[in-house]
DNA sequence: ACTGCTGCGTAC
DNA sequence: GACGTACGCAGCAGTG
């Protein structure tokens, strides 16, 4: 119907307004809040969008108050009825969702709608643009002189051109010319134009059909005949004011460009505030999941121009486009595997969206370009600092290129900044933030690559489809650095996270794991070997005592041994609603029997040995002799890292056999290692944020927290307090932590619930404003959707408002311990920073190993002291909070005796 | 043979 | 249901 790339649409939001309040009346909230006509607006605003896709929108409302019209004439619209407060009400709440989801919104104050509605589109026209107006509003019908301009009249939603109007107005005969007019002459009782009194649209089309205009009816007054006559000459000296207030001003200087008609990309915390307060599920899950602007983007993406660099020259003519436009992103393609062994197969680079180059090095059946030559004219621009560098996943770049021995500096990460803005959002790889922010679905990997036996490498695609598939992802990540650039603009702490704390970690991330750990296969084998002998015997003991032969790694057998063989009484069923078989039913079973103990220590044995020792050895890097993990930097919700391929920061500490892991992580030749872990940081924290007197005089002065805390609440001496009592008073410490409910800490405690209850009443009447925290954390996140840490990163707690009471309790969780886990997270990343910055120059101290309250070093033996100090410096005053730090460090030769 | 889920257990 | 954040093992059921 229309060329979408010069169209704009311009809607009369009041006419939207009425159209959906009357329509929608009985929508409202469970409270009884009215949303009929937010809703309603809402939904036509999407389907003219969607339908027309025009280039420039906007949705134009009336100012409150007067305007110019009121001062040629006063009465102008007096006999106006106030509006429904239920409409009302609903004005301003819609004008934020609107803006929110991206449509542009104009009001202006002094003038009508109209005349801003007239005023764009005589503007839209001399920039050569089709204007469509839809309002349900007749007057704007005189714009139709114009060709360019259609009217989309919202009651019927038909279409009014300039050969329609008669119809629209249902009079015999009546131009576009005509219509001011017309209304001057008809008048509008609602608006309190005058008019000629007596004078209908009958009356008024059949003078103008035959004088053409009102200045000739005018002239001609006195040859009309009849009361309508007499009438038309009584109205005459005020018919020039009916013809001015009826007249729409297209020339108004409103200050605003075509550009400013632009939608904006949505804005996800605002639409989840209005959508939550005003329980609009379907605008949210419109809005929520994609973005105005991705359509504008995927249209672009339409134009996509992805090009397989050739040769060497083409490199170089590439590379002095990207001196010139000083910036690019950029996305690598390694033989899978490991970063730590990974060669590039491909590199991708994009320069602006939709425009990408694909430079195959390791192609196979392919023309590659020379490899040491073309990494030496890359190696320019990665390391010229002026130039910005944008990728999805920094580290694993770094790791790529450090492969080939270079380097790269000044690198964005949009995966940290995705991160940054909302850790929950999506998964952080650039496939889902793509089409989460974007709605952009990037090339499926199992249609490039396809599935199972058949799955091939990406070094064995096509050269094109290698650089589609590497293409995209460059292009996509350009697009959504300016997209995330914008959004954490808009939120300055956020941009800080990124900026200051998250970004320059990722490097400091990345050398850990280039640095790896040294782990000696000889201790990890020989244990193995140990627990393999002591499995073996534990499983035929067990065979004997269970009268067959079982798996007993196997919860289903164990269950038809024990509850139907042997009908031991089932005390704990799994979520699935089958007889649970773990460590707590087996110690209950184990007070009467031999094999549940038996089982027991099999699997304590069996997790050691196939998780740790026999997993362990199979991930050290053998020429090295060092396990090189990942850290993860966009995982967790709450801003803690995570590791994997080992998992580093779940290796058994609390068992003695555990702990014999530990031992086999040791320092290099001449080195030593330094473990450094924060004393309490989480309870620490919660004490700084809470302020609770009690709890901080407690770390000031310096006391065993546990201690303390079961002084406080048993109301006893130091020296009263036993063993048993303090381990109570620790798991109600750590029971606040993690917002446990009384059930939850009678369990842990094997009391009753009451009594658990009351030793939680007594511990917020001993800390009150630890009580008070929480409810105020429950409180924010309620209001806002989420809850912050104390370097403002946020944890969304979209379940907060669920009427699922288990999802809602669970989200009430997150928002107390969030705030207390993610800002121990930020302060030991910020120490990290801190140290990294003054151990960076120096190969003596290397950081390897970050356990979330702790971090391992591991030194030059003769320097090591010195380090230690740094570390200790660094880590007690990475932040200042209302209590002191401690930092607990110890200097050994393996892991665990650094603790 | 592969995939994804379940149950369990390790860390902080 | 009932304690927050992770990772990863073996078993197992469904799929090809």
């Amino acid at each position: 119907m229309f060329d979408a790339s010069r169209l704009v649409v311009l809607v009369d939001g009041f006419s939207y307004l009425f159209r959906a309040f009357n329509s929608l009346r009985d929508f409202a909230t469970k409270d009884g809040r009215p949303t009929g006509a937010i809703t309603g607006v809402m939904r036509m605003l999407d389907k003219i969008y969607e339908n027309c896709r025009p280039e420039y929108f906007a949705v134009v409302f009336d100012a409150k108050g007067k305007n110019f019209r009121h001062e040629i004439f006063p009465e102008y619209k007096a006999n106006r009825p106030p509006m429904d407060e239920d409409l009302a009400v609903q004005i301003e709440p819609l004008q934020e969702l609107i803006r929110a989801v991206g449509y542009p919104v104009i009001i202006r104050q002094g003038v009508e709608a109209d005349d801003v509605l007239g005023t764009l589109a005589k503007q839209a026209l001399r920039e050569n643009y089709q204007v469509l107006i839809s309002s349900g509003d007749k007057d704007l019908a005189q714009l139709l002189v114009n060709a360019d301009i259609s009217l989309i009249d919202t009651m019927k939603n038909q279409a009014v051109t300039a050969d329609k109007v008669a119809e629209r107005f249902k009079v015999d005969s009546l131009r576009a010319e005509q219509v001011i007019d017309f209304l001057a002459l008809v008048g509008d009782t609602v608006d309190n134009i005058p008019g000629v009194p007596g004078v209908g649209p009958k009356t008024a089309a059949k003078w103008l059909a035959e004088y053409q205009t009102l200045d000739a009816i005018m002239e001609n007054a006195s040859r009309i005949t009849g009361k309508v006559g007499d009438s038309l000459r009584a109205s005459l000296p005020q018919l020039s004011l009916s013809r001015q207030l009826a007249t729409i001003n297209c020339d108004l200087d409103l200050g605003i460009s075509l550009s400013d008609l632009a939608v904006n990309h949505v804005n996800q915390e605002k639409l989840e505030r209005i959508c939550r307060e005003f329980e609009l599920k379907t605008i949210w899950n419109k809005h929520g999941q994609t973005d105005l602007l991705s359509s504008v983007e995927n249209k672009k993406q339409a134009e996509k121009n992805y090009r397989v660099i050739e040769n060497l020259s083409e490199l170089k003519a590439l590379v002095e486009k990207i001196k010139d436009k000083k910036r690019f992103a950029v996305a690598v393609m390694t033989e899978t595997s490991h970063y730590i062994s990974s060669k590039i197969i491909g590199i991708a680079i994009a320069l602006r969206a939709g425009e990408c180059f694909y430079l195959p090095l390791r192609q196979q059946l392919t023309a590659n370009l020379p490899i040491a030559e073309s990494l030496l004219v890359l190696q320019e621009i990665f390391n010229d600092e002026k130039i910005q560098k944008i990728t999805a996943d920094g580290k694993n770049l770094r790791h790529a290129l450090k492969r080939e021995g270079l380097e790269i500096n000044n690198l964005e990460d949009v995966s940290l900044m995705s991160y940054c803005l909302n850790s929950t959002a999506c998964r952080q790889n650039i496939a889902a933030i793509a089409d989460f922010y974007l709605s952009y679905k990037t090339k499926n990997d199992e249609e490039v690559f396809g599935k199972g036996a058949k799955k091939i490498t990406f070094c064995e695609l096509d050269c094109e489809r290698a650089c589609e598939y590497l293409s995209e992802i460059a292009d996509v990540s350009l697009q959504l650095f300016d997209f995330f650039s914008v959004k954490l603009a808009q939120t300055p702490e956020l941009l800080a996270l990124y900026r200051d704390l998250e970004l320059p970690l990722s490097d400091v991330l990345f050398r850990m794991e280039e640095e790896g750990v040294f782990i000696s296969r000889e201790k990890l084998q020989e244990q193995s070997q140990e627990l393999a002998v002591e499995l073996e015997e534990i499983k035929n003991h067990a065979f004997d005592l269970a009268g067959e032969e079982f798996n007993l790694d196997s919860p289903k057998q164990l269950r038809e041994i024990f509850f139907e063989k042997f009908k031991l009484p089932i005390t704990k069923k799994t979520p699935k609603g089958e007889a649970s078989t773990d460590e707590e039913v087996l110690e209950e079973l184990g007070k009467n029997s031999l094999l549940p103990r038996e089982i027991l220590r099999h699997r304590f044995l069996s997790k050691l040995k196939n998780t740790y020792t026999d997993a362990l050895f199979a991930l050290i890097y053998p020429q090295t002799g060092r396990v090189h993990s990942l850290f993860n930097q966009a995982v967790t919700s709450t801003g803690r890292l995570s590791s994997s391929e080992p998992n580093l920061q779940n290796i058994p500490a609390r068992s003695e056999e555990g702990r014999r892991i530990r031992r086999a992580f040791l320092a290099g030749e001449n080195k030593k290692i330094i473990a450094a872990d924060y004393s309490q940081i989480e309870l620490r924290v919660m004490a700084h944020l809470s302020q609770d007197n009690g709890l901080c005089a407690a770390f000031e002065r310096g006391e065993d927290i546990h201690t303390a805390t079961a002084c406080e609440i048993f109301g006893l001496k130091p020296e009263e307090c036993d063993a048993n009592i303090r381990r109570r008073a620790k798991s109600i410490n750590f029971g606040l932590i993690y917002a446990m409910s009384a059930f939850g800490l009678a369990k842990q405690l094997g009391i009753s619930r009451t009594e658990a209850q009351e030793y939680v009443d007594l511990y917020f009447s001993r800390y009150p404003l630890v009580r008070e925290f929480m409810e105020e954390k429950r409180r924010q996140a309620r209001e806002n959707g989420f809850v912050s840490t104390i370097f403002s990163r946020r944890i969304h707690t979209k379940d907060i408002t669920s009427r699922d009471a288990r999802r809602r309790s669970e989200a009430e969780r997150i928002a107390v311990n969030a705030p207390v886990q993610g800002s121990a997270a930020d302060i030991i990343k910020k120490a990290m920073l801190d140290i990294d910055r003054e151990i960076a120059a120096s190969t003596d101290c290397r950081m390897i190993m970050q356990v979330h309250d702790e971090l391992v070093f591991e030194v030059n033996a003769d320097r090591a002291e010195q380090y230690r100090e740094i570390i200790r410096e660094k880590m007690q005053n990475a932040v200042r909070l209302n209590v002191p730090l401690i930092v607990d460090t110890k200097i050994a030769d393996n892991w665990e005796e650094a603790h």
